[in-house]
DNA sequence: GTGAAAGCGCTAACAG
DNA sequence: CTGTTAGCGCTTTCAC
């Protein structure tokens, strides 16, 4: 879209209130459109003079092609898309005549008469946060797989931010989102699952009703870690939890049962710890100080983290002394030093798994899926057997 | 777009070849069309049809507003987007009703229209470098700001993918691209800004004409680092180099000069490195016992992390007996310990003056500019004085 | 095999 | 102040 010859900055008025539209779309906005209306001159004429332009030349259209090569847009368009009933050489002047004058096809127009975009959008919390980009990078593989383009949109860690870009994607026509966050309200989410699929990665408090769930088995993932130190020889196992999030809770809940299971009740001593890292340095040296555990289970590798950091300050070696356990197995882990033991959720199968949700919805299934995958989890440098004391 | 009531998976025909097409547009796609022809029947009709559906509703459209408020559907396109010369009366049973009808604009429609969408194409190399997330947050805040929306696509550090996901957004008429990435060919973003104008963060190998750029400035990045640490009274300061990509290669220059700069060119020593973990650790490894010196300045935060970490492994204590310098100043940084001293680049900054030289070329700007802005050094706990052998 | 025509949802000139 | 109309670029019947 590049036909406006001039564009202004600045301005941006009031829009009607209730109705979301396009923001910017005032008396000064409107003034700087393109010089062209109904009483327009035909296309030869305008196309003569928008040849001879140099850059930033008018996207040829099929109309274009047409012209070129002597037959009817239809025949362009039928061409182009590799059907049957052209002759050989038809189809062989168009292609070429296309190729020379750097045809693409406009994705609005096809859309607009298709019904269908073949777009995917992807909405995510936080760009920064390796848990989400992995699970993109499935979604991504599935998408092209299938003949998709993967869009991402970003909703930098805001709740209305992230409304807002759900709601752009689905203006967009995208013909699917896979919602990698639990920020948003299930009612949102039921609400835009009636204009498009809706697949949500993650654990959402409450199931949207119309909206496909993948998530892991949290308590599961909790489990894991509390067996994997419990068999090592520790008892005084202390779980650093994060907020009230679902995701939290849930492996928070499992650390307790498990640690029932094993036991250990008596044991089991939980930290809370914020989202930012002064809260998350704090939780950690409290929980040292206080419970002086032998190991600890943390909500994520972040808090992990924390706690090894902590550990380094006080000059307590992990794991000879302490053992920690983290969650999510990001690129952290296999960074810091000692490596860090984690519990690995399987990302790239969920958004493998939340495109072949959508596909599904697109093909017609009404019912609701919610997929739980298994976590792994992974033993590095960061724990082992409990000391003697 | 919702409205195919079926959706097959599988399949993928092959398209005509040469001429950039829908991958999909098969037979067995075309059959699953909605079923509508130009013989359909007239809207009220459908209408009547769809409004019984209960789940993945048609989306309404301007017409379907006008009908229920009993006006046309200009008026209702006026109304909706806050013109002057409508009456108030009509105005607020307008947007009552899109309201009561969920009303969402077609932004294809409009686009398509308008010859503008307000979506600004984003494309990255890489989301889990945290470089690029932090540019692309820049560059968001400005393109809110405008009243754009950002919209990313993900190269996944396949330079034939990068051109795709180019080739995509520009199909979908994005008003301009940023394209963080130095991977992309000169001529690629000289031909796609024929299209729509592209701004390049990053430092080019070569600057394409037609394409805004912006970049930090290497060589002062590099100088920084030395002078920081020939002040703390270091003389073999080593460099671990990247691969041979342009921002490399300047930081590499950079450096060799400002070691000559400060009579220290005879201690400088060059030491390349892959862009892989086990490469990076085997040059930390070479450099640290071939060169034996009281710092390094790494061309990179993972470079400077894989010489942590060496150290680490070789007990040499840092900052005591060795410095560390990163570039970029990644969140890496703050994390590891000891913290690390590096050179920041003001990526917000770069983000969103991408954005401003956007609007620049959509308000009629010709001239390529080619942005250098400067780097800051931050110093951390992994660099100290020298020590005294 | 090929062309003509209708229309996706929207905007914007112009006529009333 | 409101309605009519033409058309963005493309796909898809239907008729020749």
């Amino acid at each position: 879209m590049v036909r406006c010859s001039r564009w202004t900055l600045g301005g941006g008025g009031g829009p009607a209130a209730g109705v979301r539209v396009n923001p910017r779309q005032t008396e000064l906005e409107r003034s700087r459109r393109r010089g062209r209306g109904p009483r327009r001159p035909p296309r030869a004429a305008r196309h003569n003079v928008l040849v001879t332009e140099r850059r930033r030349t008018r996207r040829p259209t099929i109309v274009d092609i047409a012209a070129a090569a002597g037959v009817s847009k239809s025949l362009v368009s039928l061409a182009l898309r590799g059907d049957e009933g052209v002759s050989d050489a038809t189809r062989a002047r168009i292609l070429g005549v296309a190729d020379e004058l750097g045809y693409r096809s406009n994705t609005l127009a096809r859309g607009l008469v298709q019904g269908r975009t073949m777009l995917l959008g992807v909405l995510l919390t936080d760009l920064a946060n390796p848990y989400h980009t992995e699970v993109v990078a499935g979604v991504e593989e599935a998408a092209d797989a299938e003949g998709f383009t993967a869009l991402l949109a970003h909703g930098r860690n805001d709740r209305r931010r992230l409304e807002q870009q759900l709601d752009a994607l689905l203006q967009l026509s995208v013909d699917g989102v896979v919602v990698i966050s639990s920020w948003l309200d299930p009612r949102v989410l039921t609400e835009a699952a009636r204009r498009a699929p809706v697949v949500m990665v993650g654990r959402p408090a409450e199931h949207p009703t119309g909206v496909d769930t993948v998530a892991n088995d949290d308590a599961a993932g909790a489990t894991a870690a509390v067996e994997h130190l419990a068999g090592l020889g520790h008892r005084r196992i202390a779980h650093i939890a994060g907020s009230r999030r679902p995701a939290a809770r849930a492996r928070r809940e499992g650390y307790l049962a498990a640690m029932r299971r094993a036991g250990l009740a008596a044991e089991a001593a939980v930290h809370t710890i914020g989202d930012d890292t002064g809260r998350r340095a704090a939780a950690a040296a409290e929980l040292l100080e206080a419970a002086a555990p032998t190991a600890v289970f943390a909500v994520n590798d972040l808090a992990a983290l924390a706690v090894l950091d902590r550990a380094h300050v006080l000059g307590v070696p992990v794991p000879d002394r302490l053992s920690v356990v983290g969650y999510d197995n990001t690129g952290l882990a296999e960074t810091v030093r000692p490596r860090l033991t984690s519990v690995d959720q399987p990302r790239a199968t969920m958004g493998r798994l939340a495109v072949t949700l959508l596909l599904e919805r697109l093909g017609g299934r009404t019912a609701d899926r919610r997929e739980v995958l298994p976590p792994t989890l992974i033993p590095r440098a960061s724990t082992g057997v409990a000391p003697a004391g």
